[in-house]
DNA sequence: CGATTTACTTATCAAATGATAATTAAAGAG
DNA sequence: CTCTTTAATTATCATTTGATAAGTAAATCG
C-alpha cells in the first residue's frame, strides 16, 4: 500500500497548511468585517469582476445569503455593482478603490508574514520549493 | 523582487489546497454534526489524547466554547474524557469506539477521493509528489 | 404576444458560533 | 494552612451564518 502513505503525507500536509495559512492570515481581519465577508472580498480580489452567482456558486453559498452579504459589503463601500449592459439582470461586481485599497493592505501584511517565515532561505532552496509548488499544484490540487 | 513571485505562487498554491480539501471532504460531514464539531474530532483523531486547552489553543477557541462543543461530542457518544491521575484538573480526551469508527468511515471517504484525484499517476511521479510535500512541509509549512 | 427561465432581492427564521461573567475543584506557592 | 493560579464548567447573550419562501425584473422561448 505505497498509495496509502501517500495519502497519510497528504492528510499531514494538508492540515498543516490549513494552519500555517490562518496562523499568517490571523490579524489581517479588518475590524468590521465579518470572516465570511473578508473571504468573499479575497474572492473578489482575484476573480473580478464577478456576479452574484459565481460567487454564489465557488463559495457553496445560497444565492439569498450572497446577496445579503454583498449588500453589506456595497453599504460599507467596499465594493462597486455594474449592471452588465448586455443582460441588465447580470452584475458585475468589483471591489471599489476603498476595497482595493483594504485587500492590498491585507495582502501586503500576509506577504510580510510570509517573508518572515521565508526568512533563511537561500536561493537554491528558494528554487526548489517554486518546482515543489509548481509540481502539486499541477499533479495533485488542481 | 524574486521573493514577490514566489509568494503569488504561495498564494494560488494555498488557495487551490483550500479549495481541493473542501471539495474532497465535502459530503463527509455526517449529518449530525456541526461543521465545527467535524474539525474538533479531526483534531482528536490525529492528535490524541488532548486536553481541553489544548484544543482551546490549536483551534483558536475559547474555553467555554470548547467545553460547549466537547459536551455534547460526549453526549454524542464520540469521545470520551479521561481525568488525569496525575493531575485531576486535566481530562485527556480520545475518541470513542463510535467516534474511531465515524473517523475511520470518513478518512476512508477522504482516501477514495484522493485516490480518483491520484488516479493515473506513474511510480515516478508518485515518488516525486511525496518529495514534494515533504519538501514544502519542512521548509514552508512547519 | 404570453409563458417560462434566469439573476437577483427581500424578509424571516433557525442554528451555529463567538464572547463574557461567574463558579468549581484541584494544584502550587509561600 | 491561606492565597493564587490553572483547568474546566455553566449560564447567558450577541452575532454570524444557513435555509426557505416569496417576489421583482429582465431575458428567452415558442
Amino acid at each position: 500500500m505505497d498509495n496509502n502513505s501517500l495519502f497519510q503525507k497528504f492528510v499531514a500536509f494538508t492540515t498543516s497548511v490549513h494552519q500555517i495559512t490562518s496562523e499568517i492570515s490571523k490579524d489581517v481581519k479588518s475590524e468590521s468585517l465579518t470572516p465570511l465577508q473578508y473571504k468573499i472580498l479575497e474572492y473578489i480580489a482575484v476573480s473580478q469582476p464577478v456576479t452574484l452567482s459565481e460567487i454564489s456558486d465557488c463559495m457553496h453559498m445560497s444565492m439569498p445569503n450572497t446577496s445579503r452579504e454583498l449588500k453589506k459589503l456595497g453599504e460599507k463601500q467596499l465594493c462597486d455593482k455594474i449592471t452588465d449592459p448586455a443582460d441588465r439582470r447580470k452584475q458585475g461586481i468589483t471591489l471599489s478603490a476603498a476595497g482595493e485599497a483594504m485587500m492590498n493592505e491585507a495582502f501586503q501584511h500576509i506577504a510580510i508574514q510570509f517573508a518572515e517565515r521565508m526568512g533563511s532561505v537561500t536561493d537554491e532552496e528558494r528554487k526548489e520549493i517554486e518546482r515543489a509548488l509548481d509540481l502539486l499544484q499541477q499533479k495533485v490540487f488542481y
